[in-house]
DNA sequence: ACGCTGATGTCACCTGGTGCCATCACCTTA
DNA sequence: TAAGGTGATGGCACCAGGTGACATCAGCGT
């Protein structure tokens, strides 16, 4: 056994994830979240750039996912094809961490700091997506407007999977989602 | 003459308008913001709430002004054609302001925590027109993918209006970024 | 002359976040 | 086996954002 006990950065998670959870985000210190993971402040902001950044880990993986998905397409796939084969791959990862989903939502609606941090993730998804649509030769209004839409699908769908008592698979609920975008746009 | 000079709040804007712009956002203190506007820093935090929020008064006129439009469209409007409605009365508000956008967009851009801020501001407005969309009648799932898809068109738009050397109408855009949106949802 | 009001200043304080250096178990190498 | 390097951590000082409590003081009405 080494000197330091293993896994220090998921003890810190896991501190803070209960903290937010008992005493709120904004009445809980850094300080405190080192503690109940037996370190302290310092050594929490090697492992995280800030307080909000330790509840959003995964955040890069499920990008990496959902960008894999529309490189992975077939060719003729369109642009709401490519959406929707990205929003497949969302799907595979909630279904993954849904056990914890709904506490983090939670707590990340209950504060408008940690509202700002998950809107950033989401505008990085989009832009990262519109990267991957214009790698396959979408114009870049087109690739913006078809990311962005696609996150926007995600965020919907997913306030509604994650209060679902019947706990509907996400993939059913975001291909409706989708399908109803597509009528309004359809319409009038 | 009274005691105090006037306008304190527009004074701590200009200055942090100007410091942000020269020095960088990061690099700007609101010890400087103040004292620039021959204040103390106690003093800009009655006017403003953080150090953020001194770039983006005027933002909850906006959200009126793009509610209001969707009260006041007429009753045969599809819910694209009340997005459009909104964007519309976003234009206006936009033209007006085109002299301060470009420097404040830079200044935005430069600083992701300024980013984060107008992220929320614009999950607020979606926010807003979802609720005017609802009160039309429309179902809770396409009021919000409805509003949501304004804010997108929005902001893909206001990219290429704040850039364009041509200066082109913020409306013209905003119709063809619409536009795109439609065939983007009809084809495939 | 008196007291009220409201915008501002002053001060003390907390917390998030960072730079710098010390510590010390483990590993390598001679 | 002893010397030295390595890497995760602790400790400390410090800065800036942000807040609460109280003092100040010009103008106003009475």
């Amino acid at each position: 056994m080494g000197r330091w006990q293993p896994d220090a950065q998921v003890r810190l998670q896991e501190a803070a994830l209960a903290l937010y959870g008992e005493r709120g985000y904004e009445e809980t210190t850094v300080a405190e979240i080192a503690e109940r993971a037996g370190l302290t402040k310092r050594t929490f902001f090697r492992y995280f750039t800030d307080k909000r950044e330790v509840l959003f880990r995964g955040s890069e993986l499920l990008e990496q996912q959902m960008v894999a998905a529309i490189e992975a397409a077939p060719a003729s796939a369109s642009a709401l094809g490519l959406i929707g084969a990205a929003l497949d791959a969302a799907a595979i990862r909630f279904e993954e961490v849904r056990e914890f989903a709904g506490p983090r939502h939670r707590i990340i609606a209950s504060s408008h700091e940690l509202q700002e941090r998950e809107l950033i993730k989401a505008a990085s998804l989009a832009a990262a997506m519109a990267g991957a649509l214009r790698a396959r030769g979408l114009g870049d209004t087109t690739a913006a407007l078809a990311a962005r839409t696609g996150t926007t699908i995600m965020h919907v769908a997913f306030e509604q999977w994650v209060e679902d008592p019947d706990q509907t698979p996400f993939q059913r609920i975001a291909r409706d989602v989708l399908a109803q975008l597509r009528e309004i746009a359809s319409t009038g």
